[in-house]
DNA sequence: TCTAGGATCGGCT
DNA sequence: GCCGATCCTAGAT
């Protein structure tokens, strides 16, 4: 396993995020996010993700048009990071996508670390389990070291420090579950909605 | 200004 | 599996 990777021949494109949001989501699935800092280099690979629709959403934080200093950049134009903070204490990290202006996002919510593993214990602590270091979308943000700060970056710049790269993996046609999403029962209707795309690995072995 | 609630996490049972 | 921590954010007054 390598310790860095040369992603720049495979940073995905702006036209990638520029789709429907669930179809964004959903092809999100094994792709590689690459943070670089001055610490160094993270690969996780997304095994967990949800879409949020926008205005007609109401989990989604632009629902019924809100527009406010916190969820600007998910107004922006796609290809952008949304980053919040979430119970005073958690970042969860999210990429626009469809059209600038409608308000979409995808949620990463969990991912496996592919290169950078000793960054990523590291900020996770000696004590996390193997399986646990990437399990949450905060968990993801801490081993990625993204905060606020990244908020509205734009990972399709040239030499973006987060970036999204196709290695070619993905999951198996039946490898992938679709549920209702996370932690939004206040929502109505919409927290019925289908819109968590799960990778099921395989556990055994 | 005040208040209620939140796209969570980790420790404990 | 359950539950409390912890404080920012948005909306109401």
């Amino acid at each position: 396993m390598p310790s860095s990777f040369d992603s720049s021949h495979a940073v995905v494109g702006r036209a990638f995020y520029q789709r429907p949001t669930e179809r964004v989501a959903r092809e999100l699935l094994g792709k590689l996010l690459v943070h670089s800092t001055e610490d160094g280099e993270v690969g996780l690979r997304l095994t967990e993700v949800e879409a949020y629709l926008g205005p007609t959403d109401r989990a989604s934080h632009t629902w019924g048009g809100r527009r406010t200093a916190r969820n600007l950049s998910m107004w922006g134009p796609p290809g952008h990071a949304y980053l919040y903070l979430i119970y005073g204490l958690h970042h969860c990290a999210n990429l626009v996508t469809a059209e600038e202006g409608s308000g979409e996002a995808v949620l990463l919510r969990a991912g496996l670390p592919t290169f950078g593993h000793q960054l990523v214990r590291a900020r996770r602590g000696p004590r996390v389990a193997e399986t646990r270091l990437c399990d949450g979308p905060g968990k993801l943000c801490q081993a990625l070291a993204l905060d606020r700060s990244h908020d509205g970056l734009d990972l399709c710049a040239l030499g973006a420090s987060l970036r999204l790269v196709d290695d070619g993996v993905r999951p198996a046609e039946g490898a992938v579950v679709r549920t209702a999403r996370i932690g939004v029962e206040s929502a109505g209707d919409a927290a019925r909605w289908q819109l968590r795309f799960l990778w099921q690995m395989e556990t055994a072995g």
